[in-house]
DNA sequence: ATCACTAAGGCAAAATATTTGCGTTAGTGG
DNA sequence: CCACTAACGCAAATATTTTGCCTTAGTGAT
């Protein structure tokens, strides 16, 4: 929904999306979760209501809109000379986001609504992530990560802990879990 | 909330629950998510919206509430004659019911709230049930599941599978994780 | 038992939020 | 430049949430 799914993106429609979700973010940031109504939403964006409830359903599914746009990464990996110190950082630096109280809350609405898209997404941009990685290895003549594995050993772990644990991961754990993802690939 | 931490749990307050509960649960099976509404349940209860809202707050907490009810458990796992097995099982059924429509959107307005509370109670189920297991294990003199360990290399992958890949575990896919757990504590 | 006390619920009015019908605006394609 | 229509604005109709005040019914003391 972010790019041109719409069978008219014309300059319209992306400016009033793009008012819409500034008006979230800031009224996200300004007030809490509270006063974050479709109609405040609607007067920040100088925008009718009525455009919003038709363009996203409710609330829950532009606040999940947002969330996936906020979670899209904005830069590629930090390239610190190997895939694994490349992904080991990349890693920290994703879960302390996610573990933050601005990340929670976008995991919240991402979570929270129906259509698995969403949800989707988020695991489709950190493959993509790892993905980059993974290239920029090969052309070193590195050996890929399997992203697969990654997920399922380290990822998965973390945000279970962050989702049902609530707990905050250290660095320190997310390098433990590193080290069995990689001592496990060497065998 | 759903036993007694409320100052005055005496017969009426908890009829009460009941009764809202119990709306919740009919109205969300005979319609859908739509139809879910706070004046709905609260005819069908026979209680006024006001009560509902004064308790619960709002739709998104009451179903919170309804949903970590219905994810506690109602009778301990299944003695099948060993930890492995009676683990093994217990995971399956858990994981069917996770990834069916109900079980995703139990998950949903679990994880869609800002208390942790909710979620955290998921996790704490799975460890009291997994904890039967591995009491009654070693009263046969076996060796305990380490439950942390559970979670990490069974719970959490498949977990993430259903929340983010929007996949539905097989049973294979979840022997496969479970062979890997027993295999690591072999070691 | 009875009674004073108060948490929790009912009711109804007020405040907000959501939906909808219809007219208008502004990209799109010819 | 014009016809076409998706998407928006506006405002009236609905539906929901919030609130003040009153009533009901557990609780604990006598």
């Amino acid at each position: 929904m972010t790019n041109k799914p719409t069978p008219r993106p014309g300059g319209r429609s992306a400016r009033i999306q793009a008012a819409v979700h500034q008006a979230v973010r800031d009224l996200q940031q300004e007030q809490g979760r509270a006063g974050l109504t479709v109609p405040a939403i609607a007067t920040r964006a100088d925008v009718t209501p009525s455009t919003i409830y038709r363009r996203w359903g409710d609330l829950a599914q532009l606040l999940a809109d947002v969330a996936v746009e906020q979670l899209q990464p904005e830069q590629p990996p930090a390239d610190t000379g190997s895939v694994r110190s490349d992904l080991l950082a990349w890693l920290v630096e994703y879960f302390e986001e996610m573990s933050s109280a601005p990340g929670r809350a976008m995991l919240r609405d991402v979570l929270g609504t129906e259509g698995h898209t969403s949800a989707g997404k988020c695991d489709g941009f950190l493959r993509q992530q790892i993905e980059v990685i993974n290239e920029r290895g090969l052309a070193r003549g590195e050996q890929p990560m399997d992203i697969g594995r990654v997920t399922q050993i380290v990822v998965a772990p973390l945000m279970y802990r962050i989702l049902f644990a609530n707990e905050t991961p250290t660095a320190q754990a997310i390098e433990a879990l590193f080290e069995q993802l990689v001592s496990s690939a060497d065998a």
